[in-house]
DNA sequence: AATTTTGTTCATTTCAAAATGAATTGATCT
DNA sequence: AGATCAATTCATTTTGAAATGAACAAAATT
């Protein structure tokens, strides 16, 4: 009867999706796939492509930080997505260079300060989009149609409703910064 | 001169997106497309498709109940989408049908009830997301490489981070709902 | 029973976002 | 200078969710 040699009681090999094999030990394989997996699903909710999270999930399972190679080595994209990707996570301050002086290639290492991260949605996608929002009700009340005041009224209290939800979840956005403490 | 006979000053034409024009007075299709548009700009953030926006918002602009062929008469949809979009909204609560004794047809109205989307939206998308999302991090952490004792540490290290911001955004669900007055 | 009216289903198509990879740039080394 | 390495750009391709519309059902009307 052959056993596994792990230390561990041998869990089912982890969907493995982005991450390549290779000729790395499989139980780093596993973590390393259910790392991405876990910033692949979380970016779903987000609105973020695939590639940006799994680059991040593969940065953030490395101890060592990584250079362009090393990911075109363990996942399985192309180098001009993960050029692409790296970019965009550089200007959201996902990861950070560490410049290394022995060697050309930049090393990116994950910004553990989720925070930022976390602010930084709050800001750009939540309350950008509230404030449009709230322009958008405004045009809204200024059309609607005169002419019956027994419909304009109806129409006038509907809007009422989408301007108090509006305000109510702009209101929110603040609490949810402090509740989670992200600085102003 | 010729001056707009409306007792509003002439706004801009609205973008018309989806709504069609007919023979229907240019100053309610500027409205309904406005308030199309609003719906359809706050679908995207939610990640819901457009024309499922774009029905509701057709029906929240008018006072009296729609019937299928007034939307697909209003709308620049197939009669297989409005079909499929009306059976989301209704499944998810976003309309009610109202039944008219002297006609087969059914006929909808918007469900004003906003909280019980926005309920809907944080329990089935976020709530959901995140405990999905601890149950991976758990998995994840039977799966830190064993081997090198300073690696594992920092993994866990990292894993820990996760886990507390995992907790703190799922703490953070119901004090939304408290503030949004949503009943529980 | 035949027809019209009212919608639904689902195999195909469309389309926009994401991914690709060849060509190119811009370094660094010999 | 020439060669090699590291990465970026961007015109093209892929892909998957969304939309289409013809075929089909089910009920009401004639």
């Amino acid at each position: 009867m052959v056993r596994p040699t792990s230390s561990q009681p041998s869990l089912p090999p982890a969907e493995r999706g982005l991450v390549n094999v290779g000729n790395r030990p499989a139980d780093l394989v596993d973590f390393e796939a259910a790392v991405v997996n876990f910033f692949v699903d979380a970016a779903e909710l987000l609105g973020v492509p695939k590639s940006v999270a799994a680059i991040y999930g593969i940065v953030f399972a490395s101890v060592e930080p990584l250079c362009f190679a090393d990911i075109e080595q363990r996942l399985n994209l192309s180098r001009g997505t993960i050029s692409q990707s790296l970019r965009v996570l550089r200007e959201i301050g996902a990861i950070k260079e560490v410049s290394r002086a022995t060697d050309r290639a930049e090393l990116f290492t994950p910004d553990l300060e989720l925070r930022k991260l976390i602010e930084r949605f709050l800001a750009t996608r939540l309350e950008t989009q509230l404030a449009a929002g709230g322009k958008q009700l405004a045009d809204i009340s200024r059309r609607v149609p005169a002419g019956d005041p027994a419909r304009a009224a109806v129409f006038n209290q509907r809007l009422k409703l989408l301007g108090r939800w509006n305000k109510r979840t702009r209101a929110l956005v603040p609490i949810a910064r402090a509740f989670l403490h992200i600085p102003r």
